[in-house]
RNA sequence: CCAGUCGGCCGGGCGGCCGCUCCGAUGUCGACAGACCUCGGGGAGGAAAGUCCGGGCUCCACGGAAAGACGGUGCCGGACAACAUCCGGCGAGGGCGACCUCAGGGAAAGUGCCACAGAGAACGGACCGCCCGGUUCCCCGAAAGGGGAUCGGAUCCGGCGUCCUUCGGGAGGUCGGGUCUCCGGGUAAGGGUGAAAAGGUGGGGUAAGAGCCCACCGCGGACCCGGCAACGGGGCCGGCACGGCAAACCCCACCGGGAGCAAGACCGAAUAGGGGCGGCGCGGGCUCGAAAGAGUUCCGGUCUUUUCCGGACCAGUCGCCCGGGUUGGUUGCGCGAGGCGUCCGGCGACGGGCGUCCCAGACGAAUGGCCGCCACGCGGGGGAAACCCCGCCGUACAGAACCCGGCUUACAGGCCGACUGGCACU
């Protein structure tokens, strides 16, 4: 899974959907074009602690989306992971099956907001596309 | 063996699977940019930290130099590119000692401060004490001297009356009573205060005392000797005058232009806007013309009745070129005051010679994730012991960000060397 990098990717994605679990939380919003693989940024901030810690829950959560980008890839949608003090400790397996629900969670409420407005098509590709286009377009660059 | 001082060093190891980044090679794809496969190699620290000093490098400023202001440094000599660093000395203080600590120039250039206590705190003092002298009388005593009373003085209480008053009180007078003793001079030994008290100790001397005199110590001065110097040593002279604080201002000597890799250089999309040129078009002016119209190297125009003022609206469109800037990209960006080994010089910091090695370059930021075994520590159990078994969410501080030299601060556990003081043994 590509990384995000630039700061304007990171406000865009702060404005989709979150969801919280003990040692991260996630966002999700639509990426700007449909068909664009699925990318995943890190945030670490330092109330977190020190430049080790920091590197180290990034490196935990980084190494987890690595082994599970096959199951929690989506195209046309990038992802921010906010490290919290937790991913630290918990045991891996856990901070892995964690990820796997938060990014299901994620990806099924994209999918609800994407349907009532009104696309003809069921197709999952399609539906999160369509509402992507207006709400992803607005916010971001006019900052 | 115990306690301690100083210096140096390490700061987990091995393996498996899956990854990240940079460099090199081969190959494939591709539009030259580049992407990808495979193989090989490199990939955090002693503090990478705090950002406290010193440099390199970059840009800016400046005619040269100096002074002033401001900031910094401050025993001496040396090392170094430089330093507030380091080394070797000196001085002062602490420790039985190894050793440790010190912003350690100038207080006879000037200003200022020295609280409290204390009599006195910087053109130096006299509270108690000591000594001499001072009204009258009495007692004791051989004398020296002592005691009491009195005159006088200080203070307290009570009575009487006066004056002032903001009505709270205040001022002075007189009578009586109680308690204490005073006045003038000489002293600075002693007491007491203080962080600090006018040099210290001993002797002589004196009414009592005093550097008043003497010896030693201290202090000051010029001189001699040793040392590059800081400084040390020596005798001589001076009777002592010169307190502390400069981490108060200040004076002296020396050093310093400013900002920083978000420095700086290059490329430069979309969009909006700026400038120039040309074409088309609108309106006005002017010229030609009888008019239609034509020309033009000129001018913003229209409306608000006209003029000034004020206000409103419009000022188009197409093409090309130029320059600035934002997101972004490339570069700066690692051969260096470089590491390791060895020899030589030096007490040492360090310097020199020779050999050898190339050793991180990220940028929402790589250097990792998971697992197994071992090591060390702690706890529990077994054993006579060596040791064995089990458990641990036990194994520090902490992550390069342009690069070096230092300083400071943080740090689980451990190793090595030198030395000091004890105890025991030979």
């Amino acid at each position: 899974m590509d990384r995000l990098k630039k700061r304007a990717e990171f406000l865009a994605v702060a404005r989709g959907g979150r969801a919280n679990r003990g040692a991260f939380t996630l966002q999700a919003a639509p990426a700007p074009t449909v068909d664009a693989a699925p990318r995943c940024g890190f945030t670490v901030t330092k109330k977190v602690g020190n430049a080790v810690v920091r590197n180290r829950v990034r490196r935990r959560l980084r190494e987890a989306v690595r082994l599970e980008a096959e199951a929690l890839g989506r195209d046309g949608v990038d992802h921010v992971l906010v490290g919290r003090r937790e991913a630290l400790a918990i045991p891996f397996a856990e901070l892995r099956a964690d990820l796997r629900s938060a990014f299901a969670q994620a990806h099924r409420r994209l999918a609800k907001a994407a349907s009532p407005a009104g696309a003809s098509s069921p197709d999952d590709a399609t539906a999160s596309a369509r509402p992507r286009a207006r709400c992803g377009e607005t916010p971001g660059r006019t900052r």
